[in-house]
RNA sequence: GGCCCCUUGGUCAAGCGGUCAAGACGCCACCCUCUCAAGGUGGAAUCAUGGGUUCGAUUCCCGUAGGGGUCACCA
């Protein structure tokens, strides 16, 4: 028996290589365009790291008339959890990350060069290994765990570098004869790669992000097909990224140390590489010690958190693409209402070291997102929200669209948007006591400041409804109207010439107007007293402050 | 522990041999024809450490310390 008969014993039935190379073939871009794709795990749990880096892949292939491709890397089926996918598909959704190529839900993908679940491609792979065992650049394995167990402790105990690598590989010299009669013999067995590396000399590798780095060559002869058939990751990500022709593969830092084994794979499998960029993860700060965003102990590490806490994905995304490049922010303020596919993000001005999460930053990048929609859009975003997360703000937004419409517009569509609110778990306390069936339904706690006199209070409230109110002014006459009432109380018309002589006056306009604001809305902070005025209408005004009075 | 990477204000960070060491978030103060959110102006706050190289180091080199990653039939 010959290494090819061998190879036609482990894999009868495998097409040749060649076959799938020509089924995938080149893609026919333009020059520069990148073809990237994120590659997930279909654990059921989507971390924000992964939109992270679905924004920047997204980004780059748009950019470049490229392609960006969902595969789903489900090796690893104990790790599998039902719907997984969809769940990946949707949050990118959420994101309006859609991928050009891949998996379009559970089991249906679209592209020329899927499938796009590493299950459905195990002959494919199979091709390949096939390939290594003919020409003798990998072989069966028949190591027991418990073989390798040992093996890990006397290496431990000896201290010395632990692995399956040169004498301790002992599958490696196994003879044709004895490999064929284990195998006849129906031992189990699994494929593992026969390193040609020496990890006396080092190799040199260019990364997008991280720069020049060198790495002892490896020398382990690691698994490429497990005993179930299906590839390990390793092996996967060189046979899909060839096949599937993508130009830079863009993934976590974790993989860095690996990036031996990968480039030693691709050319005993006699293709080049593709381009790397490994991005450092988000990180977040416990104890004053620096962790990746934690999937059990951070809330903020799942995409469900974002969309539970009404932040936006517009902010999110602005957030994450901040963090990638942190010119951004610049470009943002001088693109003020611009789409965020005009900004360019270049790989090589990325960080290379992970930055801490910062709720506080974000939340101040989705005020200012916010503040950019239009009224119609705020209603169509919250009322998403609200049929997910909170019943009663649906109801509120609701009853009476026309109405809730002018309430959220105001003080927003015009040069300076209100920036007040953050994620749409702030709306309903925003907005809630403008409607009347709420408000004078309710039991108000007036908590009056400055002036907290009750004599004073109700005469100021009374002469206001009586002689000066008119919801037909003006803007400018309104507010004059509040100084002539501050002034007729005893109170300075300017808060200016209260400052300059603070013994002349029972105090300013301001005091007076906090007065009337916290009747009509029983808050004393509250956006422009004039245009909630005009949104309740007069009758509503009226009702308000008399319900203030007694 | 071996290997690899990293280290500029509280945080995100510009910088790439000569700068009063940008900017943003946060904080503080003041300003702004009614409060608040904003907006404006100003302020406090940073080159981990020790050696080199150099006329000159935040920037280049070496050591130290600290941090991160990785060492599976998991990805």
């Amino acid at each position: 028996m010959d290494y090819k008969e061998l190879s036609e014993l482990i894999f009868p039935n495998i097409k040749d290589v060649s076959y799938y190379e020509e089924k995938y073939p080149k893609r026919d871009l333009k020059e520069g365009a990148m073809v990237v794709r994120f590659a997930p795990s279909p654990t059921g749990f989507v971390h924000i790291g992964g939109i992270f880096t679905s924004v920047i892949c997204s980004k780059l292939a748009k950019q470049t008339d490229g392609v960006f491709i969902l595969r789903i890397e489900d090796t690893d089926q104990k790790r599998e959890v039902e719907n997984g996918v969809t769940g990946i598909i949707d949050a990118l959704k959420k994101f309006n990350l859609e991928p050009d190529e891949g998996m379009i839900d559970e089991n249906t993908s679209h592209g020329a060069y899927g499938p796009y679940k590493q299950s459905q491609r195990k002959e494919i792979y199979q091709a390949f290994a096939k390939k290594l065992i003919a020409e003798k650049k990998a072989y069966p394995c028949f190591c027991k765990q418990e073989d390798l167990d040992a093996m890990r402790e006397k290496q431990e105990s000896a201290k010395i570098r632990p692995g399956y690598y040169g004498a301790w590989a002992t599958c490696r010299n196994l003879g044709l004869d004895e490999i064929e009669k284990k195998i006849k013999n129906g031992e189990e067995y699994i494929i593992r790669f026969k390193s040609p590396g020496n990890p006396e000399k080092k190799i040199k590798h260019h990364d997008v992000i991280k720069g020049n780095i060198d790495f002892p060559e490896n020398d382990q002869d690691i698994v490429i097909i497990k005993s179930d058939g299906l590839p390990t990751y390793h092996f996967a990500h060189v046979v899909d990224d060839y096949l599937m022709r993508t130009t830079h593969v863009i993934r976590g830092d974790e993989w860095l140390s690996s990036l031996p084994v990968h480039i030693q794979l691709f050319e005993a499998v006699g293709v080049k590489p593709p381009k790397y960029a490994h991005i450092a993860p988000i990180m977040k700060e416990e104890d004053g010690a620096k962790r990746k965003l934690s999937k059990r102990k951070d809330p903020e590490a799942a995409v469900e958190y974002y969309a539970k806490e009404g932040i936006p994905s517009d902010a999110a995304k602005e957030y994450l693409l901040n963090i990638a490049n942190s010119n951004f922010e610049q470009w943002r303020r001088q693109n003020k209402t611009a789409s965020i596919d005009d900004f360019e993000l270049q790989l090589g001005k990325m960080s290379v070291s992970g930055a801490l999460f910062d709720m506080v930053k974000l939340l101040d990048i989705s005020k200012s997102v916010i503040s950019r929609y239009s009224k119609e859009e705020v209603y169509d975003y919250a009322i998403t929200y609200a049929n997910e997360y909170d019943e009663d703000l649906k109801k509120l937004l609701e009853e009476d669209k026309e109405y809730t419409l002018k309430v959220l517009g105001i003080e927003r569509g015009n040069e300076k948007p209100r920036k007040d609110i953050a994620k749409w778990s702030d709306l309903k306390d925003n907005i809630e006591y403008m409607y009347d069936n709420r408000f004078l339904n309710s039991d108000i706690e007036y908590a009056y400041q400055n002036i907290n006199d009750k004599e004073e209070i109700k005469n100021i409230i009374k002469d206001y409804l009586e002689n000066f109110f008119d919801i037909s002014d003006d803007k400018q006459t309104w507010f004059d109207k509040i100084k002539d009432l501050a002034e007729k109380h005893g109170y300075a018309r300017e808060v200016k010439e209260y400052k300059a002589n603070p013994e002349g006056f029972k105090g300013h306009v301001g005091d007076v107007s906090t007065v009337i604001r916290i009747a009509l809305t029983g808050r004393a902070n509250t956006p422009d007293m004039y245009e909630i005025m005009q949104v309740l209408g007069r009758t509503s005004v009226v009702s308000r402050l008399n319900k203030a009075m007694s």
